[in-house]
DNA sequence: CACTATTAAATCGCGCACGATCAAATCGTG
DNA sequence: CACGATTTGATCGTGCGCGATTTAATAGTG
């Protein structure tokens, strides 16, 4: 007779040996976690991502910034229209080439950063992680993004 | 003068520190592994993971469901109206209780489980892991999730 | 130079995900 | 038994996320 595994007892198809699911599940608890914080600043946590982006590197086209987020001009067009209305960037073709779309933050843009500065320590605090795990952690699933992408 | 840090010279702020988005963006490389693979199945990820919790234990309501996989009823609801209608499962209200709704599979539900069998498999060899590594990755996601949560 | 191919962004449609609200059924307490 | 509180699911509005298509600008080719 087969020995049995000496794991969880269901089949591939069980959701509890799902590695997906676990990453599915982590991802929709990190966002409830930023919500609270997040609403402070007034962004959504796609939102405040893009920031990051912005604020470590000004003036993007929106492919740059899908470029390093992987998401298209689909998800970003309406989004970046979003932060544009609440005045923290400026939308505006680039003369050299008119096809691309230069993303430049306003000074209210700028000035979020601040506000934003104390966001991922009260997130690493709940993590329960020390700095040293969450590094690993990320380059665990960075790699795994990677094989996967 | 403060000694610099040994790895990342950006803030706390900077993208490439942020463990959420390794999660997030390694979901989203999931979703895009798993989209061939699911629309063969005329499933969507979240529809295929509500699929595996009734293939595990039928019957149950849509309180039930919502309490495995973290979802509410305005979730729920839509996505179990689609696979109802797409002939997977029925949808009634318990006699015992009638504010509860029972899912049950139909034998074309049932069915479709053999068609996914081959799934996960698949799945995991684009992880370029081997089943210990994704094991323990998934139990320190899920110890995270859980900490966060 | 004309013409095609390619690229960048916008647009459309659909399906999550969730906060807020609602209606109905059930439970608890007096 | 009556009546307020709780539970369960449905509904509505907003914002991603992405496949498919469209439009405009640019690059490449004969």
């Amino acid at each position: 007779m087969p020995k049995p595994s000496p794991k969880s007892s269901g089949s591939l198809l069980s959701l509890d040996r799902q590695l997906c699911f676990a990453v599915y599940s982590t991802a929709h608890a990190f966002a409830r976690r930023y919500k609270p914080l997040l609403d402070a600043l007034g962004l959504t946590y796609p939102q405040y991502v893009v920031m990051l982006v912005l604020w470590e590197e000004d003036g993007l086209t929106v492919g740059d910034i899908g470029a390093r987020l992987l998401l298209d001009s689909a998800t970003l067009t309406p989004l970046l229209k979003r932060l544009e209305a609440a005045g923290l960037l400026t939308r505006e073709r680039d003369p050299e080439d008119e096809r691309r779309v230069r993303i430049r933050l306003t000074d209210a843009g700028r000035e979020l950063r601040a506000k934003a500065e104390s966001v991922p320590r009260a997130i690493g605090c709940a993590t329960g992680l020390d700095l040293a795990e969450m590094e690993r952690l990320q380059g665990e699933l960075l790699k795994l993004r990677d094989a996967l992408g």
